[in-house]
RNA sequence: GGAGGAAUGGGUGAGUGGUUGAAACCGGCGGUCUUGAAAACCGUUUGCGGGGUGACUCGCACGGGGGUUCGAAUCCCUCUUCCUCCGCCA
């Protein structure tokens, strides 16, 4: 959410800046909604004044033992009127908070203008793709061989798109869990968390997601509880309505968690395999931080991600995204992109982004600066996220021979030092 | 799931219909005193939203929502959360 004072005096900068992004938002009723809001409010409230003055009066009358039928009479009148006025603000007020909310944050300066994906500029490329001397294998046909995906099974129990790991495939997964935390713990210096993995509508409303895309969540019937999309919600959301002390920034948070995402409109894009799927596992990062630092806690969260790629001898790429392809809370993005054989290219494992006070505004996280408070800024990125980087091992470090050669890193966790092909 | 109890400002906690946006104490901040510090003393200390260049002013908020009343922290309804006891349970 926009500061509205702020929002209101830079508009046409701000208007400019917003009309980059890939779904623009209609501003044209802001200027019409805010001055009938101001007006609306204004009236009601002299009124207000008015009864608060009237019925002060009375209570002195009364202990004189004076006749306050005519106040009281007068009294009631104001509050009728009021009564209807207040539907009046109410219904204009309405209408102005779901504009103001369904705004998305104003892409920050140094984001490169564009239109879509195609647009997003690269920083960074670490590590060279590895040639092959034999066509390498999709994840979806490795997992089959190796006897650690089945995705037909997972399919009976649940639907399309979801995973059953099998032995090592399982402990994969788990080993990259441990090794993703224990990195970030002891070496970058974030302390771990597990919340829920349900969350409230009003803390999906903190981070951004509620009310405007409530199609890609999964909601529990006739409760308000939903499944996470991402452990952003429910560690970002852990100081909502909070004021920290100035000392305490910047926070570092990393949890685990399975993350659920209908995956609405995605239909046909990554089918095979476990790309996209329903329900995946994700080592998250999040801060807290103060306005001046968050563009420098970015680029730090940035490579504590990359680390983690870093240490499994993973090719990757880092880009920027345009304003075309960013998020609706963010600010500025980076995306982190793990090279894949299978599928002959970069594909996304992380997005850090900065939300500066967008998310905090909306959540009421802030903190003491001085005498005052201000709302803080919060950042977060996978780090990483565990299903991608399943199949990005799976599918970089397999040989000739059918099995998966066990990243240097990784075998603390596995005991192993290859995955062998087993019987599904 | 059943039965009781509770929710007030950063904290403790007073307040059961009319200058109570809220006593007192603690904490925080500023000051006096002091070589410095402590102690003592004095002052100050909620948020959001309107109006005004500004001094300032108005409205709303005592867990959330609704109601009674000229007037609600105080009475009623409802929801939520927490505590105690019982039941169930990994």
């Amino acid at each position: 959410m926009h500061d509205l004072s702020y929002f209101r005096n830079h508009f046409d900068r701000v208007a400019e800046r917003l009309a980059t992004r890939s779904n623009p938002p209609s501003l044209e009723q802001f200027r019409d909604l805010d001055q009938r809001r101001r007006a609306a409010i204004t009236q009601t409230e002299q009124l207000k004044a008015a009864v608060n003055k009237a019925s002060a009066e009375i209570g002195p009358l009364l202990r004189e033992g004076k006749d306050a039928t005519a106040q009281r009479e007068q009294v009631r009148v104001m509050k009728a009127e009021i009564a209807s006025l207040d539907e009046q603000v109410k219904s204009v007020d309405t209408q102005f908070q779901e504009l103001l909310t369904g705004i998305p944050n104003t892409p920050h300066e140094s984001v490169p203008v564009g239109k879509d994906a195609d647009d997003n500029v690269e920083v960074r490329r670490v590590g060279e793709p590895r040639t092959y001397d034999f066509a390498p294998k999709p994840h979806w046909d490795l997992g089959l061989e190796l006897g650690i995906l089945d995705l037909e099974r997972a399919a009976k129990i649940t639907g399309a798109r979801f995973a059953l790991y099998w032995d090592m495939g399982a402990k994969l997964e788990r080993a990259l869990i441990n090794f993703m935390l224990d990195v970030h713990t002891r070496e970058h210096g974030y302390t771990e968390v597990l919340p829920p993995f349900l969350v409230n509508s009003q803390s999906l409303f903190g981070t951004g997601q509620l009310p405007k895309f409530k199609e890609d969540l999964f909601k529990c019937e006739g409760q308000d509880f939903w499944l996470i999309p991402t452990a952003e919600v429910p560690v970002t959301n852990i100081y909502r309505d909070e004021t920290l002390e100035g000392d305490a920034l910047p926070i570092r948070l990393c949890a685990y968690t399975p993350c659920f995402r209908s995956e609405a409109g995605s239909y046909g894009r990554d089918v095979r395999g476990i790309i996209r799927v329903h329900q995946f596992q994700k080592v998250e990062l999040v801060k807290f931080t103060r306005p001046e630092d968050s563009y420098a806690e970015l680029e730090k969260l940035t490579a504590d991600a990359e680390d983690i790629l870093r240490r499994l001898c993973l090719p990757f790429r880092t880009v920027v995204l345009s304003t075309g392809d960013m998020g609706f809370s963010s600010a500025k993005t980076y995306d982190i992109e793990v090279w894949l054989p299978g599928q002959n290219g970069y594909k996304e494992i992380s997005s850090c982004s900065n939300f500066e006070a967008f998310q905090a505004r909306r959540a009421g996280i802030r903190f003491k600066s001085g005498k005052k408070s201000e709302f803080a800024h919060t950042l977060n990125g996978s780090g990483l996220a565990v299903g991608r980087t399943w199949v990005a091992i799976v599918e970089n470090y397999q040989q000739k021979d059918g099995t998966v050669l066990v990243p240097e890193a990784l075998r603390p966790y596995l005991n192993e030092e290859v995955i062998r092909p087993r019987k599904l």
